[in-house]
RNA sequence: GGGGAGGUAGCGAAGCGGUCAAACGCGGCAGACUGUAAAUCUGUUGCCCCACGGGCUACGAAGGUUCGAAUCCUUCCCUCCCCA
């Protein structure tokens, strides 16, 4: 097994033959490596970076890439059960998804080693004649060999004709390519291995199939999703994007480091061994954010983190509100958006977590903002900053 | 088409005439501890208010019976399962 290989291969749940790839490797030339997306518009976050990062594993080496929009196959729609067929998108929206797509990715893919392509090229010129052909190549039986096509077989429901056209449309892609390899998360694994299966037909040495594993969330419970709430968007500030990779767990800082980093295996094994837990996530931080904004932001960052969590010092950036008015603590809360309701206000306020410039805000106090002062008891200044527990700040000025 | 089960707070799930703003678990939030982690412990978790007190809505929807209903009756809506 040589470096490359190991290197290649690092967190990949299916590789598809490892022999193969090996054989391919052993050539010397460089690669193709095809991976599919979606031309509907992307808000990537770093689980969608696991593939990304895979890409650019084979870029270091020195393999060619291609980043696959596949606007043709979305007018198909994988299917997944109940997804209906997309919708065309327009030339503009494709052209302008693509753009989102690139801005997002060449944060870790070197645009230089990057080709784009978009499906449409070549099977929107393949014609009814082609699509036979393509179709040809393939059997029912092999097709039911996918689990949701299967169950639902099974089940006595519908299975649409032009569902089987999505995956035999993607495997055209790898033909059109000639891609050597083929990338894609495990979900995909079915779809890969039918680009595999064809190639052969159309006089091409089969691709090698590699899959990449779901990022767990920060939860470390669920797969990483926007909708679950525990996910780290790589266009979100350095400072949230530092702060949200420290606090997760050290067992789910490894799988991190082997799925958001381009150290090798032993690399991570020495980081494991030698330096303290809080150490290894901090430089693991510093790495990701370093990836998505530049060293020298996630220096930044870093130093920003310390200054709130180990001086307690509030954070250099937060909300400022201006407002006049007579409060008790728990009004107040509502009126900057600190509490959903006056009632879960006044519970924050029993309960102790909040606080006016450091100091607990009991429940009976009164905050008088007027005349450009802002007064608590025997206090006054120009402006307080409140929070509620230890990750909400709002900073008030008193209006007159 | 035939038969059965069920819809309760963010989710799961008790309750089946009053003591129910509704047990319990999860999730969420706050506090303690700490490496703002995890784990653990404690508290809390409908809404409004002059807030250790008062008030208003709530148990799929609408009606009804009762001094009193999440609990009983009627109609409607929806979900799930089995058989054909």
């Amino acid at each position: 097994m040589t470096d490359a290989f190991r290197y290649l291969t690092k967190g990949c749940v299916d590789v598809v033959t490892a022999s193969g790839l090996n054989t391919k490797l052993s050539r010397g030339a460089p690669l193709i490596v095809k991976v599919g997306f979606d031309p509907t518009a992307p808000d990537i976050h770093l689980g969608h970076t696991v593939l990304i990062r895979k890409m650019k594993h084979f870029q270091d080496l020195g393999h060619r890439v291609v980043f696959l929009i596949g606007d043709f196959t979305g007018m198909i729609g994988d299917p997944s059960g109940r997804s209906k067929t997309r919708p065309p998108l327009s030339r503009e929206e494709v052209e302008s998804n693509a753009e989102t797509y690139k801005r997002q990715v060449f944060k870790i893919l070197d645009p230089a080693r990057t080709e784009v392509r978009f499906n449409s090229e070549w099977l929107g010129a393949l014609g009814s004649e082609g699509f036979i052909r393509l179709a040809a190549t393939y059997n029912v039986a092999r097709m039911l060999e996918r689990r949701d096509f299967r169950q639902r077989y099974d089940a006595g429901q519908a299975v649409s004709i032009h569902e089987f056209l999505y995956p035999l449309a993607q495997a055209y892609d790898s033909v059109a390519l000639k891609a050597d390899v083929e990338l894609g998360g495990t979900d995909q694994l079915f779809n890969l291995n039918v680009g595999r299966d064809i190639m052969p037909a159309y006089d091409l040495e089969p691709q090698v199939v590699m899959t990449t594993p779901l990022l767990e969330g920060l939860d470390g419970v669920d797969k990483m999703s926007k909708s679950l709430g525990n996910y780290v968007g790589v266009t979100e500030a350095p400072a949230v994007m530092y702060s949200k990779l420290l606090s997760i767990s050290d067992d789910l800082m490894w799988s991190y480091y082997t799925l958001l980093t381009d150290l090798s295996p032993a690399e991570i094994e020495t980081e494991r061994a030698r330096r303290r837990p809080m150490e290894s996530k901090m430089a693991l931080a510093r790495r990701i954010v370093g990836d998505c904004h530049g060293a020298g932001s996630a220096g930044t960052a870093e130093e920003e983190w310390c200054r709130i969590h180990r001086q307690g010092a509030p954070p250099s950036e937060m909300e400022i509100v201006e407002l006049t008015g007579v409060f008790k603590p728990h009004q107040l809360l509502v009126r900057l958006g600190l509490a959903p309701s006056s009632t879960e206000g006044a519970r924050l306020v029993r309960q102790g977590g909040v606080r006016m410039d450091g100091v607990v805000l009991g429940p009976k106090e009164e905050i008088q903002i007027a005349d450009g002062l802002v007064r608590r008891g025997s206090f006054q200044r120009s402006e307080t900053i409140l929070s509620v527990g230890t990750k909400r700040y709002v900073r008030i000025q008193a209006g007159r």
